[in-house]
RNA sequence: GCGGCUGUAGUAUAGUCUGGUUAGUACUUGGGCCUUCCAAGCCUACAGCCCGGGUUCAAAUCCCGGCAGCCGCACCA
């Protein structure tokens, strides 16, 4: 499988192993090897080329650890869990909301535990396999729980994922952003979840490394403003009506996917462009992509639509390297309630609306004595409440009924009506938010498996010019003091100008180009008796072993281009002529 | 988390059933020789029985536990 074959060279070469492997090691952590770390960091770099430099957000960072009324805020803490339990007698564990469902076709999903315990022995529900006893209903929460403190009284949290330390903020960015949408923020660092039994490789991991962005719009314009630029870009899409009938993966421009409706948003259809051209320059090729939509189904309640770009993989079938939601105002609403911050914007209409209306006054001398301590509670309410209702009320009942703490009856006596003009220049709302994922460690693993390529007698990886982790490799042809002292040199020079360079003399020259190509160096220097008398050097190609012999002066220069995909290798050819 | 299978240098393996010499081989890697362009050859070196306990005069080998990997179930996105 190629996957064995990629994970093999990965490992022998440096780029990926499993963590702590001299204590037997644990499931579900990685380490990035030296070339692995270059490659990630590369990807991670160009990332931020597209969505930091490209689409103008800003990146922040923020801390790992989370306190827990953060993660209460946003669901995690009380959802981000299931509920478990065991059969007392054979101790296999299931979703207790499963298996009450199964036996009763009860919908029971985000009942509390004592009510699911109770209907477990209500329903007199056993073990499905053993027919044993099953125990009380438990949560395991996916989160790593950790104490803050010496006195460690505050519980604390692994973050799950990097979203939540950008919407805590939200207030902060929005004035840093000037009070005006849309925005974008993004965050790439590391996220934790403690997986039951994470078994497959770098595909699942407890701690892994995401890249968020944050797009913070307007819900009234999903627009895009470049979108009639990508709109004839096209787009594998799965929607959920494919997945639930012929199971057909469509193509579609950006435009038909818009005007179909297959997609819910032009901002959201960019996001999809944006995401499969950063794939695509990765060298993960179109033919292993594909935008799954979630089903109805398997949606998080708050999202309005989600698309997950999934990559084919000969190990694992089709899976998520990023998810592209649009979260609705989900995150920054229940941070409002939790933290009762406002962390609303004020939208200015284009033009100010001018309206009449009513609005109840308080006669502050019945009103007073009447409400005591309780009256600027009571004002505030009847300043929030439609006074055609208190009207309405009034007539109805002969009073109006305001329950705070306690019941109050207030009196048609206690108000006067007043008609007023107002002039609203806007009006408060939160923000929705478009949420480009990407998991950065299934994507490294992606280029790695995509890239890959074994042609008869030589395994390499293709690696863009751009992220290959070395990026020249410099050889002397022989073993010869007069050679390897050039090439050294060369090797020097170009560290000091900024190139991943390598030197290698050890074996044939053969030996080296392999070396050199099984890691995917893209360009090899080697320094040939010629160098020493006419200041040039043969410059190869990895992809296809294609040498051209170039001014020693040029290299630097050349290199930056090829590395950049200013100059094309096969095009230096018209430029130097053959070797 | 449960059940089955597996665990020997960096990699791939022999040896395990039937306990007994210095754990063998190939590739890789380091050093050297040779070599005027694609893993050649020669010399040489480094490197291993997953961890812990038990049985035994003696354990890579048998037994128990742990950890990890694979497969199935369950779980997860």
């Amino acid at each position: 499988m190629k996957h064995d074959q990629v994970m093999n060279v990965a490992k022998k070469r440096g780029f990926l192993w499993s963590s702590f492997e001299i204590y037997s090691g644990v499931a579900g952590f990685v380490d990035y090897g030296p070339l692995g770390a270059i490659l990630k960091n590369k990807i991670m770099n160009k990332w931020r080329k597209y969505y930091v430099v490209g689409e103008g957000f800003y990146e922040i960072e923020s801390p790992t650890i989370m306190p827990e009324e953060a993660l209460k805020a946003s669901g995690h803490v009380d959802h981000f869990t299931d509920p478990m339990t065991e059969c007392k007698d054979c101790m296999d564990v299931y979703r207790a909301d499963h298996v009450i469902e199964e036996h009763t076709g009860e919908d029971v999903e985000g009942l509390e535990n004592q009510i699911l315990t109770e209907k477990i022995s209500e329903n007199k529900i056993r073990c499905p396999r053993c027919g044993g006893h099953l125990n009380k209903v438990w949560n395991y929460n996916l989160m790593f729980q950790t104490l803050i403190g010496a006195k460690g009284k505050k519980i604390g949290y692994m973050r799950p994922e990097t979203a939540q330390g950008i919407f805590i903020p939200f207030k902060r960015l929005l004035r840093f952003f000037r009070n005006k949408l849309p925005f974008g923020v993004v965050q790439l660092g590391k996220a934790y979840r403690n997986e039951i039994s994470p078994r497959q490789g770098v595909i699942r991991l407890r701690e892994f490394t995401q890249a968020e962005a944050e797009i913070f719009i307007n819900p009234q314009d999903k627009s895009h403003p470049r979108f009639s630029k990508i709109k004839e870009y096209k787009l594998n899409l799965y929607p959920a009506s494919s997945q639930m009938g012929d199971k057909k993966i469509i193509t579609l421009t950006a435009h038909e996917a818009h005007k179909n409706e297959i997609v819910s948003s032009e901002m959201l259809i960019y996001q999809l462009y944006l995401a499969q051209k950063f794939l695509r320059e990765l060298g993960i090729p179109d033919n292993v992509l594909r935008f799954r939509q979630h089903l109805p189904t398997e949606m998080a309640h708050y999202a309005i639509d989600c698309w997950d770009v999934e990559v084919k993989t000969d190990r694992y079938g089709w899976i998520e390297i990023i998810g592209i939601a649009d979260r609705s105002d989900y995150d920054l609403k229940s941070h409002s309630d939790y933290s009762s911050e406002d962390l609303k914007v004020f939208m200015e209409y284009p033009e100010p609306v001018n309206i009449k209306k009513t609005i109840a006054k308080p006669n502050m001398q019945k009103f007073g004595p009447a409400f005591k301590n309780q009256a600027p509670a009571l004002m505030k309410f009847l300043e929030e409440t439609d006074s055609e209702e208190i009207k309405k009320s009034f007539q109805t009942n002969g009073f109006f009924e305001v329950e705070l703490e306690d019941k109050y009856q207030i009196l048609p006596e206690h108000l006067e009506f007043e008609e007023v003009d107002e002039t609203i220049r806007g009006e408060k709302i939160f923000p929705h938010v478009i949420e480009p994922s990407f998991g950065i460690d299934r994507i490294v693993y992606s280029v790695l498996l995509h890239c890959f390529n074994q042609e008869e007698d030589k395994n390499y990886f293709q690696f863009a010019t751009d992220i290959a982790p070395v990026e020249v490799s410099v050889f002397p042809l022989l073993n010869q003091e007069d050679l390897t002292s050039m090439a050294q040199d060369i090797k020097d020079k170009l560290r000091e100008l900024g190139f991943i360079a390598e030197y290698d003399s050890s074996g044939t020259i053969g030996r080296r180009y392999a070396r050199s190509d099984e890691i995917g160096v893209p360009f090899a220097l080697t320094v040939d008796h010629e160098s020493l008398s006419s200041d040039t050097i043969t410059i190869r190609n990895r992809d296809d072993s294609q040498q051209i012999r170039i001014p020693i002066a040029d290299i630097p220069t050349i290199l930056l281009d090829l590395k950049e995909s200013k100059i094309e290798f096969k095009n230096l050819k018209s430029l130097y002529g053959d070797l």
